[in-house]
DNA sequence: TCTTGACCTCAAGTTCACTTGAGAAAGTAG
DNA sequence: CTACTTTCTCAAGTGAACTTGAGGTCAAGA
């Protein structure tokens, strides 16, 4: 249970037990790049303390809308074997937080107009600017639509 | 094309123009239960003018974040057959509203933490109050996690 | 040494919200 | 009546984000 190469290197275990997340889910964000864990001699992952903080950023990230996808563009720009440094999750943290600005702003938006929208009856789509069909999600390929509009451009 | 039985019925191919929506998805949605299409004697959709209403509500609801399960429960505070009132409306909008100003404090909580979070690094899941496990969505059962926390109470 | 538990890989299954396709029937225009 | 468009049903496919299962390996304790 105690691999620890004395550099307090955690096993997908612990770190399962730390952040919550099942296990299965760790080694999918392994394999899709989200996290890169390192391997014992006998193949097992291997996880540095700063990839719970990737993990923690991973859930908080899709709690707001981000897809995978688009979390591990923002995790490129974190380095992979070197912990990252204050100034490193800064800089995510500034383009991370505009588009928690711009999300926000987009709430508060719809629900000023609520009341007078759906509350008054008049809720129709040529007419009320609550809903615009022109930015919905999924207006190219199959499979659901995203719940949350897209918000991070590559 | 002009299926209209004098009562301002309309097509499922007027209906989707008026939305935006394909017609496979409104379909979809009339097998769900989301709206309930009467028929014609030959066995074809026609609307009424407040299915419009109803689509144009399950559109903005999925941009919130809601679910079709958790949109069909709130719609079913409507009556079926009869055209909503205003008084149906609001009282669907005064719950909606609730969600959307919880969530919008959420997101708020998010942003003024963020700085001092995620831009620290202190972002570690046992002693970071950004995230919290106990209200995940997807404790239950399989298949993709939720992208945004639920908040429809049944 | 044997057993036990944590871990491994790889393939296939699951949910949601739809879309696509096949084959048939309804309704309209000429 | 024919041609054509629209709509119908039903089955199967799609993408995202995982989970589950089968069958095997690694490492620590009795």
């Amino acid at each position: 249970m105690a691999i620890d190469t004395g550099k307090g290197l955690l096993s997908i275990g612990e770190v399962a037990a730390r952040t919550g997340l099942a296990v299965s889910a760790i080694r999918y964000y392994d394999d899709e790049g989200l996290i890169s864990a390192r391997r014992t001699p006998g193949g097992k992952r291997l996880f540095i303390r700063s990839d719970i903080r990737r993990l923690s950023f991973i859930l908080i990230a899709q709690q707001l809308g981000f897809s995978l996808e688009e979390i591990r563009t923002q995790l490129k720009q974190l380095p992979l074997e070197r912990t990252p440094t204050k100034r490193d999750w800064g800089r995510i943290s500034r383009g991370f937080r505009a588009h928690l600005d711009a999300r926000i702003g987009m709430l508060e938006r719809l629900r000023d107009r609520l009341d007078g929208c759906i509350g008054c009856g008049c809720l129709s789509l040529d007419a009320c600017k609550l809903y615009n069909p022109g930015d919905r999600a999924g207006e190219s390929g199959t499979g659901p639509r995203l719940v949350v509009q897209k918000s991070v451009t590559g």
